[in-house]
RNA sequence: GGGCGAUUAGCUCAGUUGGCUAGAGCACCUGCCUUACAAGCAGGGGGUCACAGGUUCAAGUCCUGUAUCGCCCA
């Protein structure tokens, strides 16, 4: 026998040691070979800002469950690991540091020192994140680690990118973005986090050109940005004002008749109010709009320019004046309406860090909240700001550095998402080549039609669907996706430009001539329209007019080909564009850049590294690892990151990166705020494992994931003063947001770990006790199972003549493991693990192992006992093992060494390799015996029955005789069962007598359609009080089930199997009635 | 403003195509240190399924509305 296993677990003398078993046999690796059943899982790559907390722990867990489970079905598994370089959210991060510590900003250290320093905090946390994931149990192949700006991944953004341009899906383009003024960064919409805040709205008077008589003096427009009326190009009013008003008018009236009663005044004031309008101000509306069609002008104050007045509908007839100011230049909606009317212009009066620029006049080089300040007053001491309004208004900021956005026109490259004449080509030269649309048109296809890969893949998500909804809906708008950021950290864009006017584009294509013709380069002119040419086609080039200005961009495949094709280029005047990627752009990628994309032999591989090529014969790893199969995240990156991964991996490959998208919840504190780290609320995963064990950590994480329903973790510090647990729901904050009061002690301690004067605490939540007792229970089933396995043999046995329990504890297995197996397919792990502890706690530990005491006790029956009892522990820890993989494989090898061969009436298989690569326990259906499974139950009632009585009568120790009343099968199977009832209810002796009848002192317990008599224990009156209330409950329940049976309806209407099934249950109720009332009747 | 969710025991959550007495864990109460496990065992109490209507023989489940909360988009 084995030393003995300590009676607590204590994860932490394990973990780390099993963790190196794995590690050291390669059992994460996965290697391309003959199997057709592969499995892959692309890691949401968490990028490397900084480091996870639970909400990452939860979507790890649920990856490595899913890995270890296909790995265990003899599946080829790949769990592909790695970091994303998060370009803007990183380098935010390094910048402000840089300017706490040292007060320097990125211009005054220069792109090359910022990007070595951003290399090195990455270093720092890619190590730590990996290391977090590591103690967490997951079974990623670390050999394939990637990293979004590795080389492997370079190479596949570059001909990615490379391939886009030249198909014209790629362009540059002047575009009003989002523009931080602070990073002096463009950012994506999805960046922007929306605030409402306490603002003004400024009504801005603008004299009127020569009014005519009976002409106002000037227009009213209302705004919230008074400085950008310095680049007004026109002034817009309504074209039809009646229309519109009459149409609002018929709208509210049917509002009103569908409004409930609380908002049915809100909603008659406006409309009283619209009709008052259209009383006093439809005239006006009228008069500017003649003024429009007329052609006549307002000045705008403060540079004395005139601008014209325009007819758009952009103008709302309803509000303030009824006309609008036009600022083309830095408003989306106003841009539009210079899109209808491009004749009136687009100027921009912003610099790139916010100052105002040459265009704003005297308000040059004041930034723009300075300047609206200053704008506000000029234009009161000039009698022109009508009225200031105070009001809430909503203004965009950016999430990175929480500052407000300001539209800003600058040129831009973006990926054309919309339909294209003549579609798109994705899979070029490929099997699998086919043609859409366009490129957000395939994405959404491969979810929403009954279009199918080459392999026939479509996408679905799990576990619900509601979210391909999502998907396609974001899809469906096709907004062209603007890739470029003025960052320094990123994949900057491999493009070669120069400007010039059309008369010199000939000459410099003869100059280009040798490089253009290389196969790895490819050049466009961009025309001013936003279109560009090719420029080698000499037609379009000769057509080019010779006095616009055109620009030249080249673009390179890869970076061996800058050396020397850039120094010939820049020797021309050709500069390279110093913006980079979107990070997007090379996430998109990651399910086949990682894997080796373009070219799997040729790819760059760190030292360590596992190939990516084929090897002896197999495929390589695109060939075999992609398509891939399954993608875990949170519902919030759906469009961000998914949609981009199956347009990139169709438009590349020509087929889906994934099949299932399985959409897990996020973690919420005690509050139901979402977990971050940068929000005090986020505990590190490792100060849980620390406290409870990673199984214990995930056991609760894989408890928790349900539906796609968020979870709420309420959170607790450990006082660094005291030690003591604080619930950070109810406790008090101290001096900031991210610090709180100790009770005890009163003094404050910090939950960021910032602070450099106040204490840190750790945060815990001790819902994970759970998963510690559960862990410990599993370590003391194997404390229990090794010290009776000393003499354990293999024996092939008839599984028929096996002992009853021994029959049922291998029925319910097998039922378990349907269950299991079923919930895992449906991606429901609380529900599979519920069906695994249901197995092992409550029906193996808390019977079985009972029963099969005494057996063990038994020289004779030991044998066979600790057969099976290592048969079904074997099972156990396979099916447990995905959930707590450390406790189950350190258990495991105790086994092996105690059972080396384990099996019913066939040895198991894999019982000498480690654990997580042991074969999945398979269903065996002929083990099912229903009626067994039953008699059971029944059974089980009766011990249960009996304890009631112990309890009730306060016998709770001693051996007690009970008699049954049972006759025929019943009584039969009860008497084979006799010595299981006796040991588990303590028994001093039972029988079975069709005769029985109640002793004098008896207690009664009535189950079904038998009788137990429990003698000496009963008090007369206690008893009588026991058995009136069991009978007010059974009388309830007839009359409920007969007063159905009465109804007429219930009888004809209802599915006869149900109406069928309440007939045997009253029969079944009122015999139980007749033998209670006999009872009560005797006593 | 538009869309999607949620509301079930003190807490955190399950509850399949409507159909037996609405479940689990934690917490609580009672009794047990029974030689695997007190991080355990045995027993128990606790719910007008947010509210109001409707459909149905039958509603936690389906429909409509209301309230509160959350998320996404504009």
């Amino acid at each position: 026998m084995t030393e003995e296993l300590p009676k607590q677990y204590d994860p932490s003398r394990i973990e780390s040691a099993v963790y190196q078993r794995w590690t050291d046999s390669r059992a994460f690796s996965a290697t391309p070979d003959q199997r057709e059943d592969r499995y892959v899982i692309m890691m949401p790559l968490p990028n490397v800002t900084g480091a996870l907390h639970m909400g990452h722990a939860m979507d790890n867990v649920m990856q490595d469950l899913l890995t270890r489970w296909h790995r265990m079905r003899q599946h080829n598994t790949l769990w592909m690991a790695g970091t994303d370089h998060a370009g803007i959210a990183t380098q935010a991060v390094v910048e402000k540091r840089l300017f706490e510590l040292e007060g320097k900003t990125r211009r005054d250290i220069g792109r090359e020192a910022l990007v070595e320093r951003i290399w090195g905090w990455k270093e720092q946390y890619q190590a730590r994140i990996v290391s977090q994931q590591q103690s967490m149990g997951c079974s990623c192949d670390w050999d394939r680690q990637r990293f979004t700006m590795d080389d492997v991944c370079a190479r596949a953004v570059r001909h990615t990118f490379f391939n886009m341009f030249r198909d014209g899906l790629i362009y540059r383009g002047d575009r009003l973005v989002n523009w931080d003024c602070h990073l002096q960064t463009a950012i994506a919409d999805d960046e922007i986090d929306h605030k409402k805040v306490d603002g003004h709205f400024w009504h801005l008077r603008y004299p009127v050109v020569d009014p005519k008589p009976g002409e106002p003096e000037y227009i009213v427009v209302a705004t919230t940005r008074p400085e950008t009326m310095l680049g007004d190009t026109a002034v817009a009013c309504h074209p039809k004002p009646e229309v519109a008003l009459e149409r609002l008018i018929e709208e509210t009236r049917e509002k009103l008749a569908k409004a409930s009663t609380k908002d049915r005044d809100i909603v008659q004031e406006e409309l009283d109010r619209l009709e008052e309008r259209k009383r006093t101000h439809l005239p006006q509306l009228i008069q500017f709009r003649d003024m429009a069609r007329d052609g006549r002008q307002v000045m705008l104050p403060l540079l004395d320019r005139p601008i014209p007045i325009i007819c758009d509908e952009w103008a709302k007839p309803e509000l303030g004046s009824g006309c609008v100011k036009i600022t083309p230049g830095h408003d989306p909606n106003d841009h539009e309406v210079f899109g209808r009317h491009p004749d009136i212009g687009l100027i921009n009066i912003l610099t790139d860090d916010g100052t105002l620029n040459a265009n704003a006049g005297p308000y040059a080089k004041i930034d723009r909240l300075d300047a609206r300040k200053k704008v506000v007053a000029d234009l009161d001491k000039l009698g022109l700001l009508d009225r200031v309004e105070d009001r809430k208004i909503e203004i965009g900021h950016s999430d990175r550095s929480k500052t407000p956005i300001e539209p800003y026109m600058s040129k831009q490259w973006f990926v054309h998402m919309g339909d294209v004449d003549g579609g798109v080509l994705f899979g070029r030269g490929t099997d699998k080549e086919f043609r859409s649309d366009g490129l957000a048109q395939a994405a959404i296809d491969a979810v929403d039609g009954e279009w199918r890969s080459a392999t026939d893949r479509k996408l679905s998500f799990y576990p619900d669907d509601r979210y391909a909804r999502t998907y396609v809906s974001w899809l469906s708008e096709k907004r062209d996706w603007c890739i470029s950021r003025q960052l320094w950290w990123g994949h900057q864009i491999p493009i070669w430009a120069k400007a010039m006017p059309g008369s010199d584009v000939a000459a410099a294509r003869e100059q280009l001539a040798d490089v253009i013709a290389r196969d790895d380069v490819f050049a466009r002119v961009s025309l001013d329209d936003g279109t560009s040419v090719r420029l080698d086609d000499d037609a379009a080039i000769d057509a080019l007019d010779p006095s616009e200005r055109h620009e030249i961009l080249v673009c390179l495949l890869d970076r061996p080909t800058d050396g020397e094709v850039a120094s010939t280029l820049e020797s021309l005047g050709l500069v390279r564009d110093p913006d980079v990627l979107d990070t997007w752009f090379s996430s998109g990628l990651w399910p086949h850049s990682t894997l080796g994309w373009p070219d799997a032999a040729t790819a760059a591989l760190e030292d360590g590294q596992s190939t990516l090529g084929s090897v002896d014969g197999n495929p390589d790893c695109v060939d075999y690892f992609y398509p891939g199969s399954c993608l875990v995240t949170g519902r919030d990156i759906i469009t961000l990151w998914v949609a981009r991964m199956v347009l990139m991996g169709l438009y590349n490959i020509g087929d889906l990166p994934f099949t299932d998208c399985f959409i897990h919840a996020n973690i919420l504190d005690g509050k139901g705020e979402k977990m971050s780290k940068s929000k005090g609320n986020g505990i590190d995963p490792v100060d849980i494992i620390e406290k409870y064990g990673a199984d214990a950590m995930r056991y609760v994480v894989c408890e928790l994931q349900t539906g796609s329903q968020d979870i709420r973790l309420p959170v607790q510090a450990i006082s660094p003063h005291t030690g003591e647990t604080v619930d950070l729901a109810t406790a008090k904050h101290g001096s900031t947001m991210f610090t709180y009061m100790c009770p005890t002690s009163g003094k404050e301690f910090d939950v960021l770990g910032t602070m450099e004067d106040v204490p840190a605490a750790k945060l815990v939540s001790d819902r994970f006790d759970v998963g510690r007792n559960f862990c410990n229970k599993v370590w003391n089933s194997g404390r229990f199972a090794f010290m009776n396995l000393d003499n354990s043999q293999y024996e092939a046995q008839e599984f028929a003549n096996l002992p009853g329990e021994d029959r049922w504890v291998l029925s319910r297995l097998s039922a378990a493991i349907g269950e299991i197996n079923q919930q895992l397919e449906r991606y429901n792990p609380s529900a599979a693990i519920g069906a695994a502890r249901e197995f092992f706690w409550s029906e193996l530990c808390d019977w079985y192992l009972e029963l099969i005491k005494p057996r063990m006790r038994d020289a004779q029956q030991a044998a066979l006992a600790s057969q099976v009892l290592a048969a079904v522990f074997d099972q156990v820890l396979r099916l447990l093992h995905p959930f707590v993989p450390f406790i189950t494989e350190e258990l495991w090898a105790k086994l092996g060494e105690l059972a080396p061969t384990r099996g019913i009436d066939r040895p198991l298989a894999h019982v000498d390799s480690a654990l997580i690569r042991a074969e999945w326990p398979q269903q065996r259906p002929e083990w099912r015996d229903e009626a067994l499974e039953q008699h059971f139950s029944f059974l089980q009632e009766m011990i249960s029955g009996i304890r009631d009585v112990r309890h009730k009568y306060n016998v709770p120790g001693e051996k007690l005789d009970v008699a049954v009343r049972a006759s025929g099968d019943r009584g039969s199977a009860l008497t084979d069962s006799g010595e299981l009832i006796t040991n588990l209810a303590n028994l001093a002796s039972f029988t079975v007598d069709p005769e029985a009848t109640r002793g004098k002192d008896a207690a009664t317990v009535v189950i079904g359609d038998v009788e137990l008599f429990i003698a000496g224990v009963v008090d007369l009156e206690k008893e009588k009080e026991r058995l009136a209330k069991q009978r007010e409950q059974l009388v309830k329940r007839i009359e409920g089930s007969k007063k159905k049976l009465g109804n007429e309806n219930f009888v004809s209407r209802a599915k006869p199997e149900i109406v069928e099934r309440e007939r045997e249950l009253v029969v079944d109720l009122e015999r139980q009635l007749t033998t209670l009332d006999e009872t009560i009747a005797d006593l």
